[in-house]
Order: C-alpha cells, then structure tokens, then sequence
DNA sequence: AAGTGGTCTAGACCACAAA
DNA sequence: TTGTGGTCTAGACCACTTG
C-alpha cells in the first residue's frame, strides 16, 4: 500500500500535513477545508490538536478561520513578518560592538505637530525633548531624537548616562502604540551628528507609545548603510 | 471579605492578570513566577488554561518560559512587531488608490555577487531578471527588482502583464526566507524611473525566498515619502 | 436553526534542563 | 533525579454567523 503513515505525533506534525496540502493544492485558494473533527478522525488525534494546528496556521496567514464559516484557504495569502525590538545598546553587543552614549540636549520644548499628531489628542502642549547619539565601536551608529511626556517622567530622571531608551522599557508599561519605517536624507546637522555626507539616505523608525496618556514618541536615525532585519 | 472574585472566565483574563502583576511589578524583572499548577489553582482554572496564557504573553515577549527552569519576567523584555506582507496590488488599493504595472525589463542574466550571497551557495549562475514598475493612481509607487530561479518559474512564464510578485505568492511554496529595510539614494535612473529628484532618500526592502533550492530575491525600491507600519 | 470554530476541563504522559 | 513546561485526549459547552 502507497499510503503514507500519518504518524501524527503531535499538533507541528497535523500543521505540516496542512500545509503540505495547502501548497499541494490538494486545497486549493479560496477553498473550504474539511472541519476539525473530519481532520481529528482522518488524522488520528483530538480535535484540540487540529485545533492547535490550524490556529497556528491562521495566525501565519495560512489559512482563515471563521465560526460557522469553516477554514478556508485564502486567495491571496498575507505573510507576516515579525521583528525584535530590543534596548538599542544590545543591538550594538550583539553586533560584537562596543556600545557607547552620549546625550545631546534635554529641554521641555513645545511639541511640534506632526509628533503630536502620532501621539494623540491629548498631547500635552510641551514635552520633554531629549535628543542623544548612540555610539557603536565609538562610531555614530544612531540618533535617537525623543519626545517625553513630562506627567510620566520626572525630570529628575537624567539621560546624561543611559538612554531614555533603557529607562522606559524596565518602568513604562504600555498597551498600544506603532512603529512604521522610512528614509530621510540627512541635512547638514543630521550628517554632522552622523559624521555621514550632506545628502545621505538614512534609515528611520518612528514608534510612538501610549498607556492611558502619551508615553513618548521616538525617531532613531541610522548611520548610512544600517539594515533592519528579520527572518519570515 | 475583600477578595477580588477570579471571575476567570476564560484564558484572556488569566492573561490580564498576569500582565496587570507584570506592570504593577507583583512579578518583577528577573523574578520567577507561580507555577502552571498553582496558578490554575490559585485562579480557579485549568492548567491549560494558564498554559495558554502564559504561551501568549511569552510569544508577546513578556515572559520566558523554560522547561524545569519554570515562568521568568524578563529583565528587559523584547517587544515584537508583525507586519503584514502584502501583494503589493493589495497594498495599493487598500491605500484607496488605482493601482498599475508595467514591466520595464525580462532577461537572464549573471547573477550578481550581492544577490547570491542571499540567497545561498547552491544560487545558479544565472538567474531570470524582472524589473517592473507598479503605479498608483499613475504616479510611480515602487520599483520592483528581482532575480528568479529559472528552474522554479517556467520561461513561459511572461510578466508583462501582473507583478512576479503576485505569480510567486499563488504558485510557490517557500520553508524559509528573510526581510530587510534600508535606505537608499536615488542615483539618476532610479530617479528617472520613480519620477523623483536625483539623491532622494527612498525606503527599500530586500526580501529572499527559499524553498528546497533559491527561488527568488527581490528588492523593492517605494517613491519618496513613503512608510511601512505596523501596531506593535 | 444549525454548523463550525473557540475554549474549558481533568487527567495523563513526556521532554527537557536544572539541581 | 526531579520539577517544570509542552502536549495529548475525550468530552463538553459556548459564541458566532451563515443559511
């Protein structure tokens, strides 16, 4: 007999089954998958495990799972892609670099619009502004240009030594905000601070975070050449 | 008796709660947490219940788990951030706009050094070379660069009218692949091409795609201006 | 109204790593 | 060795949504 042995062990192997199906075309786009219980019986396991399969699944984009609606393979499949956003001196260990920091203003300053409009609504008129150079192997590696909400941070919290970045993540806890990408092209102060050429194209993440107020809205600036990464 | 009622009813409420001991610092950084077990019993649930808590807040990076070595609050915790990838088709009319295509090249070619250093060692001599430009409402929205493994896509295979983009994401299966942003300057025919000044910043992404053998590795290059977000 | 996924439970066994 | 998370099971009830 040519029939392979399901040797279900486990809720990975139900997964690759699937998706061995999926990419078979054995279900094809747009397609309904059979139910839980028609995969439990025909696989040999519980229901919980198909469950847990096809779950996992959907959550990489996969599949599609609606109550009543069954499971469907979708038409056009949404992959995800998902990266780390770690305390950026680890960034700089964990490139085998030596980190290094150096504070370059800190002063309340009205907010501009644009910082206000990620933030919300209920951005309070001023903020404080720090901005600081992140420095890898003594070289510029990042600028880190910060908006505080001073209701949150006391001002007798200094980021003469450490970055505001450090600070935040162990004593703020958030419950929403973003993070997008772009490019800047550096003008004079931006590559001075950078030590890069007027004109360079540079890499910038904006991430705003918010509790029940505005925590604090941030742009790093990368030296020329930096990449952010993942794998899918 | 002023005990809060568990009122757990559900592993989204067993969640909270520990999320609400994690921000209130009950469970501190470094600090190992209760047992699967005692929590269960604690909170008047199922260990798999807590199980399933517990998983998500450790796949939300708020916690790590470890077989024998129990539940710890991270020192300091690494957020994650999902973005979605879409077709870019997809990308434009979400944007509300008319999206467009236009191939402006199809050739095999040799395979730059670059390219094949990501897409690994066993990457052929030479590769199929499609260079498209995708359109929203007519202005140029980005520059689509890609190699593809002439033995994975059939010569026949023409990309005159709809992305390479959209062929690979309905007809090939992928194990395994990695996504990257950087930022580059507009040299004079990249300029031309997405109808902007020489030396504009411009967001690219790099994205290589592996199944048994390379498939394919991709640069987009978007018009001036433009973000990738996300929510965290 | 009825079918399908979402979740809970109680118990069990296993895999791994720390003591 | 042993404690802890990882997972499976069989059954049950519920929530949503589609017909």
């Amino acid at each position: 007999m040519g029939n392979k042995k399901p040797a279900t062990l486990g809720w990975q192997a139900v997964r690759d089954e699937a998706l061995r199906r999926i990419r078979a075309r054995v279900w094809q786009p747009g397609d309904r998958i059979p139910d839980e219980a028609d995969l439990a019986t025909e696989l040999g396991c519980a229901r919980a495990t198909v469950n847990r399969a096809l779950r996992d699944l959907a959550e990489a984009g996969l599949l599609e799972r609606r109550r009543r609606g069954g499971t469907r393979v979708p038409l056009t499949p949404v992959r995800k892609a998902t990266f780390s956003i770690a305390i950026i001196r680890q960034d700089i260990e964990m490139r085998g670099q030596m980190p290094g920091y150096r504070l370059l203003s800190d002063a309340v300053q009205p907010v501009p619009a644009p910082v206000r409009a990620r933030l919300g609504p209920d951005t309070p008129d001023t903020m404080r502004h720090v901005v600081a150079l992140h420095l890898a192997d003594g070289q510029p590696y990042c600028l880190e240009d910060r908006w505080l909400n001073p209701a949150v941070v006391a001002a007798s919290v200094g980021f003469d030594t450490f970055s505001a970045n450090e600070w935040l993540v162990q004593t703020q806890s958030f419950t929403a905000g973003d993070l997008s990408f772009h490019a800047v092209s550096a003008d004079s102060a931006l590559a001075a601070r950078l030590g890069c050429e007027p004109g360079a194209a540079l890499l910038a993440v904006d991430r705003t975070t918010r509790g029940d107020r505005p925590i604090t809205a941030v742009r790093l600036i990368y030296a020329p050449g930096h990449r952010v990464e993942t794998d899918l």
